[in-house]
RNA sequence: UGGGGCGUGGCCAAGUGGUUAAGGCACCGGGUUUUGAUCCCGGCAUCCGUAGGUUCGACCCCUACCGCCCCAGCCA
């Protein structure tokens, strides 16, 4: 047993547990499992979740993990969700070997099994409607009725089985059914239909097919051509298994995955099903699929997140059978417990107010030493301009500050982070906005690199920029989609409605210390005191750095207040 | 009213007949700190949906009840 950093010293899951019973019986030499996704969407942290399952017990075990398209409903399927999902497993950090699979390269032999299944006389051609299969089928207290053509004979079974393949029919005229049992409890057991009429291009057969094999028939089959040991899927399909285990039953196939059944994952804040996503995207709530807002995968990544942060995510919240709700607040745990470990310092003052330092010469230029990371001396050091006139964020400075209030105001001395001690002057207002406009400090020419030598000590230590050799950037602070934990949960109020006003809030005047504007697509850094930012991969241009707010630090002060 | 599942602190989650009922997130204190960050220390379920029962002993076994989720696509 591997145990990735991820997981380690962490209790088996019962899905890990039987796994490793069955290796442990010699059940199974190694396990097999796959990530099966339909490729009509894009891949979000629900998915996340299925994939750190599959793949994680592949790692874990030196087993196998495919990855499968469940690509069986030409109406829905794209060949850019293929690339898409492709891009998001492989950017997760997992290798599905040579090949993706497709179920469909298993329509010649799902036809077969198919045929297979009408000649055991398990299987019939209904002619019943959409509708009347509908009536048919009764409710959840009462028993369904046969369909009339459930007792064809096998040639006739057959021979429209055959025209249906080839195009003789029009599109919901015929459908295969499953011959099983119209009066069990279970509705999925009602001669469900495993083959339809469609004629829609299909992304990789094209019209080769006019039939389509269903979720049900293909999935168990796909499954067992697979050699898939421990078939993992979400709980709604618990009521599907029998139906798995029927079609493996009655075609005697020579395996037999074990399907079992996990929770999806929930998350607070946001909203995940793909029909939801999509309202937010076609209703311009948000600007795009991969918006820095959204959880799909391609959003977390713009947004800043890295894949072990998911991976650990994922692992800290274990799998289970309970329908649970996962708090935002352990997602963004996870990502700011990844940066503050790798992510390089740096200063950069969102909403700046000038500081002029009254005895500090005009034309000259300390050149600062910083650090790079405050534990990791191995991340080195660099070197910041300070100037006479410099930026401080507005909140630093307060006119008339509260006792508890560490930062800069009337009669205080602050520290700027590695540079100088400054004592406050005075400072100007705009008369009409009753905003600052300017503050004027001295510094303390003895306290180069923020230490004084008589030992004075100072409550609080603000970051800074110098006016004239530092640079504007934009800054996009990004924060929670929704203003309630289950936007979803009111059936009154339509989920939109619970949109926080305020998710994206951006900054076109933030002043970023020089080092910054060097950063590449993707780079992550903290600007001291404020957050964890990465520079958005769409928008940026060389030397013009776009960043995005991944997640804020902690602030134990914000809450005191 | 049929069937399938699930109920351990605010949110997750270990626990599989004998434990002071792990751990994480959140929250609350305190310490360190040139980020009100990080880090460190401490607090946070006499109780495991409820009620009975079995047992020397039950969160773990049995019974009943209550609550929540899923299922009536020619979607996956």
């Amino acid at each position: 047993m591997i145990k990735t950093d991820e997981q380690k010293d962490r209790a088996l899951d019962f899905i890990r547990q039987i796994i490793a019973e069955d290796l442990k019986s010699g059940k199974h030499q190694r396990p097999v499992t796959r990530f099966p996704p339909e490729p009509n969407g894009f891949l979000h942290i629900g998915h996340a979740k299925s994939i750190c399952l599959n793949f994680g017990i592949k790692v874990e075990n030196n087993g196998v993990c495919n990855l499968r398209f469940d690509d069986t409903n030409p109406s829905k399927e794209e060949t850019t969700y293929v690339e898409s999902i492709k891009k998001d497993v492989a950017w997760l950090g997992y290798d599905w070997g040579k090949r993706p699979f497709y179920a469909s390269d298993y329509f010649p032999q799902l036809f077969d099994f198919a045929v297979a299944l009408i000649t055991k006389g398990k299987a019939y051609v209904c002619q019943l409607s959409p509708e009347e299969i509908r009536a048919y089928r009764g409710t959840l207290t009462e028993p369904g009725k046969e369909s009339p053509f459930r007792n064809q004979s096998v040639e006739t079974n057959l021979n429209l089985f055959k025209k249906m393949r080839d195009g003789v029919f029009g599109e919901g005229s015929h459908v295969l059914r499953a011959k099983i049992d119209m009066t069990s409890p279970n509705l999925n057991m009602r001669d469900p239909v495993i083959y339809r009429i469609l004629k829609s291009m299909h992304h990789r057969t094209g019209d080769t097919w006019k039939i389509y094999p269903m979720y049900d028939y293909t999935h168990c089959l796909s499954d067992m051509l697979e050699n898939i040991t421990h078939s993992l899927c979400t709980l709604e399909f618990e009521d599907h298994r029998p139906l798995y285990d029927w079609i493996l039953d009655t075609l005697d196939t020579p395996c037999h995955p074990r399907q079992i059944e996990f929770a999806r994952l929930n998350l607070t804040y946001t909203v995940m099903s793909k029909r939801k996503i999509m309202q937010l995207v076609e209703g311009n709530y948000v600007e795009d699929w991969n918006d820095p807002r959204m959880v799909t995968l391609s959003g977390l990544r713009r947004r800043g997140y890295t894949p072990s942060s998911i991976r650990s995510f994922i692992n800290t919240i274990g799998v289970g059978k309970r329908d649970s709700w996962i708090d935002m607040t352990v997602l963004e745990n996870s990502i700011r417990d990844d940066l503050n470990g790798t992510a390089a310092r740096r200063m950069c003052v969102l909403d700046p107010v000038k500081v002029i330092l009254d005895n500090f010469p005009a034309e000259q230029v300390d050149e600062i030493e910083a650090k790079n990371h405050p534990q990791n001396p191995e991340m080195g050091n660099r070197l910041i301009p300070f100037t006479r006139e410099l930026y401080i964020e507005r909140a630093d400075f307060m006119d008339n500050p509260p006792r508890k209030f560490h930062r800069l105001g009337p009669g205080r001395e602050v520290r700027l982070r590695y540079g100088y001690l400054i004592q406050y002057v005075s400072h100007t207002t705009d008369e009409r906005t009753g905003r600052v406009v300017e503050i004027h400090c001295t510094y303390d020419p003895e306290t180069r690199g923020g230490s004084a030598p008589d030992g004075r000590k100072v409550k609080g230590t603000i970051h800074w920029v110098s006016a004239e050799k530092s640079s504007p950037v934009t800054v996009r602070l990004y924060d929670r989609l929704f203003t309630v934990e289950n936007p979803e949960a009111d059936k009154e109020t339509h989920f939109v409605e619970h949109l926080n006003p305020d998710s994206k809030i951006t900054l076109n005047n933030a002043i970023a210390e020089p080092s910054l504007i060097e950063l590449l697509p993707g780079d992550s850094v903290q600007f001291e005191r404020q957050g964890y930012f990465c520079v958005d991969p769409e928008e940026s241009e060389e030397g013009i750095p776009v960043f995005n707010r991944t997640v804020t630090l902690r602030d134990s002060w914000a809450k005191k207040r």
